[in-house]
DNA sequence: ACGACTTTGTGCACACGTTCACGAGTGCCT
DNA sequence: AGGCACTCGTGAACGTGTGCACAAAGTCGT
């Protein structure tokens, strides 16, 4: 995770995980015709603390205007630039399944940097079909897909079992950003970035809170000694 | 974030979240036939820090026998019990569109302490449907179903503009945690959760790394003065 | 032109998370 | 029985992230 900066300028990973919402909320106050926003405005509907916003945004400059506040265009650019997002980012999905296929056919893909160029799955029952536009091409020709459009990040969208062979197929073509949704760990030689999604992880996670909140309510009720009956709605 | 430890031991965000991760492995192990691994094993295979991970599980208890390492179903039963996943929980997706329906369809949902008993959207075409073997019900039933099956968590699947009115009538018939997969903010009343998933956000999180990594690549190489050609497939 | 008001940018203190390094406990072998 | 090799649990140092509070800087009205 600790990478020396050697960019002008290094912007903290916190910070970077926060602009994709930056960028979105900004977008959307654009689209209302909305051409200045303070902090304060921003970071509410971004559901984060104003301070935070300004620190985070002050990483890629000093754009805003005391007083005033910050022009929606020009900062949607600044953190489009930040972010890398200028050009279109070629995607390969590999593995068309349930999953792979709405992502092939998510709208929100293309609309912020992004381009599916192609799609690849292992099932010969499923290669040469057209999904969302495109033909389904089969793992063999991944490599040459890759090369052919200058693919840098690749969506792994396989069953877990086979993931760890398409990541290192990916990675062998030169792919060195890696999105997965198997729910495993995939590893992967230094220089090459995966991050995860994962959906039991997410709901494991609630669940700890859950089963937390349900514990202080049976603790805390008595001791608070609210004659609320079993009206456990917040 | 920030919230007082009420039960006995209050288990740190960044251990939560990694937790899942652990029981997955663990359960890939045991189904190997393996009884026993050590915190490098375990590490390793989980992608973490040796001491990270024995911290991590020093704060479920002191499970672990020096000089041996952990026993693995032991360990397994330790998590599920801290993670709340003794029992199942109950889950109602909202929005069966093409996501809800990949989401309906996952089967590593029931494989882990977790039950889909519901699937819910707002179109009259898709209502009626059976998906995944359940009927999809009208909006207007949620408040019933999730009263019927003691719903505690939801899954919201539905486009951005949706979320929003979808979550409120989640949170107002006694939902407390929530999954969103639309890409906006929720914002939600204290004690209820909200986790985010959302694609475009970590997409745009890989770009800015490799980002740096094809500008790194523009500095570093006449620097390093390694002999390589253009070779940066960008 | 000037003062009052608004809002940014940031220094500082604190909380949280990570990593190292090592003492303490356990099993095995002689 | 005793020593040895191994591994856990954890105190301490370090780095990162967060939030407060305020000075700097700009706008607006008169």
């Amino acid at each position: 995770m600790s990478e020396q900066q050697v960019s002008p300028r290094g912007i903290p990973d916190a910070t970077v995980a926060r602009l994709p919402v930056y960028l979105r909320t900004l977008s959307s106050l654009a689209d209302r015709g909305i051409g200045s926003v303070s902090s304060d405005e921003l970071a509410n509907a971004a559901g984060v603390n104003s301070a935070k916003l300004r620190k985070d945004l002050s990483h890629l400059g000093s754009y805003g205007v005391r007083g005033v506040g910050y022009d929606v265009d020009y900062l949607v650019n600044q953190i489009v630039r930040a972010l890398g997002l200028t050009q279109d980012w070629p995607v390969v999905i590999v593995g068309i399944g349930n999953l792979g296929q709405a992502l092939a056919g998510y709208a929100g893909f293309a609309t912020r940097g992004f381009a599916v160029v192609a799609l690849v799955d292992v099932d010969p029952a499923v290669v040469g079909r057209v999904v969302a536009g495109l033909p389904v091409r089969g793992i063999g020709e991944l490599a040459a897909v890759v090369d052919e459009h200058a693919v840098s990040i690749g969506v792994v969208a396989t069953p877990a079992p086979s993931a760890q062979d398409v990541c290192d197929r990916l990675v062998a073509a030169g792919v060195r950003s890696v999105l997965n949704f198997a729910p495993c760990v995939l590893s992967v030689p230094e220089g090459v970035d995966v991050r995860k999604v994962d959906l039991s992880t997410e709901l494991q996670i609630l669940a700890y809170h859950e089963q937390r909140k349900a514990l202080r309510q049976l603790i805390d009720e008595p001791v608070n000694g609210s004659p609320r009956v079993a009206r456990m709605s917040r």
